[in-house]
RNA sequence: GCGAGAGUGGCGGAACUGGCAGACGCGCUGGACUUAGGAUCCAGUGGGCAACCGUGGGGGUUCGAGUCCCCCCUCUCGCACCA
């Protein structure tokens, strides 16, 4: 090593330049995706990019998803990490809304600077393949998904409830409703409406959806959100025959048929088809006076908890096991879109039904239980607990699980019931009255009714617009635009009318990652030779705030895909893991707080690798942590220190054994680390790897090379400027991942505790394979030891290999 | 309310299937080098004079519990009238 390169100090600005440079112009990110022998697909959210910039949290998940990325790099395989944008949707148009300019116009400028930030954290990107889902070139693919959507009776037309703000006079999100109002008009209550919409039949994949979560190699956090969000109840559909007409049967669903006896009332949500029917001349003031007041109701508001209301329709309806006569009420917290609509209530054994019956005075039935209980004991609350079954005829005395068979067998015995899975998953609602999106292709003809817009045709293109905002005409934006929507039906040429509504941002998302690989093919939306060589994804790192949402629609439209025979496999990524969330000085970045901190002052401060390192070194990068200022101090010496210790070492000078096996030992611990996301510990490794060095070196070169190849995942640049100060003329991602010997990781001498009634009272060294009674002798020859047991026998010896000796007397 | 996760030094955080609590880093203290340093390097650093005590609190299992079991408290994140 030279002197001049000796002295040079570490500038991580001018190495950080040099080595994107570098990489651009050496193509060190690029992969030929036909020819790569060993392929694999990492993965990373991509962006939606806020006009604000990059934002911590972005850059802590790349990051993360590059550290392993380029780990696998350096394990030999041909790495392909793509990069692009998800700029469609309601964030981008809000913002524009506020800052008065068109999305149109906005998105290529935050795209811009976003991409720009995105170089500087030194990502191996693979930007020939980027995506931008507003380009026409992507969003005629996802217009072409839902067309074979369509075409398959995936993609249905029908009748929703959505929050509609008459100030606004559009249609808005749910996250768009503040208690009830308009967050843009905050004195106008937003109204519930009944649309025509757009919806993915999700529900018919719930089951499958469900199954696979017991394979697939995903977090569990995430698993268990998706099981939560498709929420399957087992139970029973039975039918209860009308009082005044006892050919028509009113059907309600139950997870607890064992508590048949125990229904004293029935309650219709106030959507049912049947209200009108059931309700009394009397009673149809009434009724229909609350019917509307709901319909009125936003949904958030009608979603949160509240006293218990309702109206009786003056109907009756016969309760098969006892015979009795049950009002039929109608009651918001019955919900229109679960199960029938409709329940039988047992207000002894369900809260909700027990706080309704209180309310209106309804009689309330024991049915259930436990040992020893009275069957008529008051209940304060509904009881949902397990027990036995009393007043309930023939079924008494059972166990409610084993009733809830019984009873739902001897209802299908006689024609009167039927055991039933329900799911809470809902249909997946597309259709957006915005402007920010990709029109759906779909066109009403009054002679031949829905047509999908031919695939030659496609895309469909959002025209750019002046007058993108929703306004007092009521409609779509695009339902403004004559030249967008008057068309020539497609099948019978008579003048017509396109869709005028946009799809959901989650559709574009849902499908990316099958568009990189193929993003160069103009002509298909996906290339089916790229697909089955890179597909499914290897490995997909991301946020859990898109457990639900994001991942499950994923999957579904895969698995859609899969069926309608356009890809060969069922499930989108072979492995996804969830990271943490990055909070700042302990509390939750956000703009009322003023603790958001921008990526770019600390890069341009501290330089990339730095500020990578300490992303992944703060805390668990599986569960986030705190981002404090103070903590990018010890990353940045560490860094200096292994500047300072490769560029000093003896290339031909045999290290001290103890250096030499900490070596070993650290490259094991590294590389079980970063297989299993555990980035702080396995920097933690590699720091005191350092101290090693520094107190037992110089490293030789095999040492001063193994430290640098750890470190390159997370400090690229200065990985490959320490590589090239080496005197390697390639870049160090095309080198391999140091290999250890496994005897050298282990100790030949071991220093065990040794315990007395569960105290350490000494310390012994023992060779690594001695056998127990060689270790208890050297336990008993301590003199600690032998203080603490003081000549009493010894009832009890424990050794366990290589931690202790425990000795009971 | 339901579901999931977490409570460990002054701080961020380690601790594999129960096995020496506090790795690693920040900060702090002392020292070295310096005209000087908020630069760098070295050493020390849970509490207590000690026996000992210490992982939110209280019980329990065990030779041994941060880790397992029961009860309670606090916080974070999802979902929220799903019958």
């Amino acid at each position: 090593m030279s002197d001049s390169a000796m002295n040079e100090k570490y500038d991580p600005a001018a190495v950080e330049a040099k080595w994107q440079q570098g990489w651009a112009e050496r193509g060190t990110n690029r992969v030929d995706l036909r020819t790569a022998p060993r392929p694999f697909y990492t993965l990373m959210m991509f962006p939606y990019p806020s006009a604000e910039g990059l934002h911590i949290g972005n850059v802590f998940a790349f990051t993360g998803a590059d550290v392993f990325a380029r780990f696998r790099r350096l394990q030999g395989f041909d790495v392909f990490e793509p990069f692009g944008f998800d700029a469609f949707g309601i964030h981008t148009e809000n913002y524009a809304l506020n800052v008065g300019a068109n999305p149109a116009q906005l998105t290529p400028r935050s795209v811009a600077n976003f991409r720009r930030q995105v170089r500087r954290v030194g990502l191996m990107l693979n930007w020939e393949h980027e995506v931008d889902t507003t380009s026409p070139e992507y969003y005629r693919w996802t217009q072409w998904i839902f067309v074979q959507l369509y075409k398959h009776g995936l993609a249905v037309r029908k009748k929703a409830p959505v929050n509609w703000c008459p100030a606004c006079q559009t249609v808005l999100a749910n996250e768009q409703v503040i208690d009830g109002f308009c967050e843009r008009h905050g004195d106008t209550r937003v109204e519930q409406r009944l649309l025509e919409q757009w919806f993915f039949a999700i529900t018919k994949y719930a089951q499958r959806l469900l199954d696979n979560l017991d394979w697939i190699d995903w977090s569990d956090t995430t698993k268990m959100a998706q099981r939560n969000w498709i929420g399957r109840s087992e139970g029973a559909e039975i039918d209860f025959a009308l009082a005044d007409d006892p050919t028509r049967r009113l059907r309600v669903f139950t997870t607890r048929p064992d508590t048949l006896f125990g229904a004293t009332y029935m309650v219709l949500a106030p959507e049912h088809a049947w209200v009108e029917s059931l309700t009394t001349l009397a009673q149809r003031p009434a009724v229909m006076a609350y019917r509307e007041r709901t319909a009125k109701m936003d949904v958030v508001s009608r979603r949160a908890v509240k006293e218990k209301t309702g109206v009786f329709t003056g109907s009756d309806a016969i309760n098969p096991a006892t015979q009795e006569r049950l009002p039929i009420w109608i009651a918001d917290y019955v919900l229109a879109e679960y199960g029938t609509g409709a329940i039988m209530a047992v207000p002894a054994h369900d809260e909700r039904d027990f706080e309704f019956a209180q309310v209106f005075g309804l009689p309330i039935r024991r049915v259930i239980a436990n040992d020893g209980e009275r069957a008529d004991t008051p209940l304060a609350a509904g009881y949902a607990g397990p027990g036995r079954l009393v007043n309930s005829a023939q079924f008494d005395a059972m166990d409610a699980e084993q009733g809830k068979r019984a009873i739902t067998e001897w209802l299908r015995a006689q024609g009167q019931g039927t055991a039933r899975v329900q799911y809470r998953l809902h249909d997946w609602c597309v259709s957006r009255q915005r402007y920010w999106g990709p029109p759906i292709p779909m066109i009403y003809c009054d002679a031949c009714g829905i047509v999908p817009v031919p695939e030659k045709d496609l895309p469909v293109l959002l025209p750019e617009v002046e007058d993108f905002r929703p306004n007092a005409s009521g409609v779509a934006p695009l339902a403004r635009v004559e030249t967008f929507y008057r068309v020539a039906c497609p099948q019978c040429g008579q003048m017509a009318r396109r869709e005028t509504d946009v799809s959901d941002t989650f559709l574009d998302s849902a499908w990316y990652f099958l568009r990189y690989p193929s993003a160069q093919r103009g002509d298909v939306a996906f290339d089916p030779e790229l697909t089955k060589k890179w597909l499914p994804v290897d490995m997909y790192i991301g946020g859990n705030e898109h457990a639900v949402l994001h991942l499950l629609y994923s999957r579904f439209l895969t698995m859609a895909l899969h069926e309608l025979g356009l890809i060969p496999f069922e499930e989108p990524f072979k492995q996804f893991r969830a990271h943490g969330l990055i909070i700042k000085d302990g509390a939750k970045m956000s703009k009322s707080r003023g603790n958001v901190v921008s990526p770019d002052s600390y890069i341009e401060q501290y330089g990339a690798d730095v500020f990578r390192l300490y992303m992944m070194f703060l805390g668990s990068y599986q569960e986030g942590g705190d981002f404090r200022d103070e903590g990018m101090t010890g990353v940045r010496r560490f860094l200096e220190g292994v500047w300072r210790v490769v560029r000093e070492h003896e290339p031909k000078r045999d290290v001290a054994e103890v250096l030499l096996r900490a070596t070993h030992k650290t490259i094991r611990k590294v590389g079980e680390d970063v297989e299993a996301l555990r980035y702080n510990t396995a920097i933690a490794a590699m720091m005191t790897l350092l101290n090693d060095v520094k107190r037992h070196g110089p490293a030789n070169r095999w040492v001063s090379e193994a430290l640098v190849l750890m470190v390159a995942p997370f400090a690229p640049h200065i990985a490959e400027e320490l590589w090239e100060a080496m005197g390697h003329a390639t870049s160090i991602f095309d080198a391999r991942w140091p290999a250890f010997d496994d005897a050298m990781t282990r100790d030949a001498v071991v220093e065990l505790a040794v315990q007395v009634n569960g105290k350490v009272r000494g310390r012994i060294q023992v060779a690594a394979d001695d056998a127990e009674d060689v270790v208890i002798a050297a336990a008993l020859a301590d003199s600690g030891v032998h203080a603490a047991i003081a000549g009493k026998p010894i009832k009890r010896r424990v050794v366990v290999p290589g931690r202790l000796v425990s000795l009971v007397v």
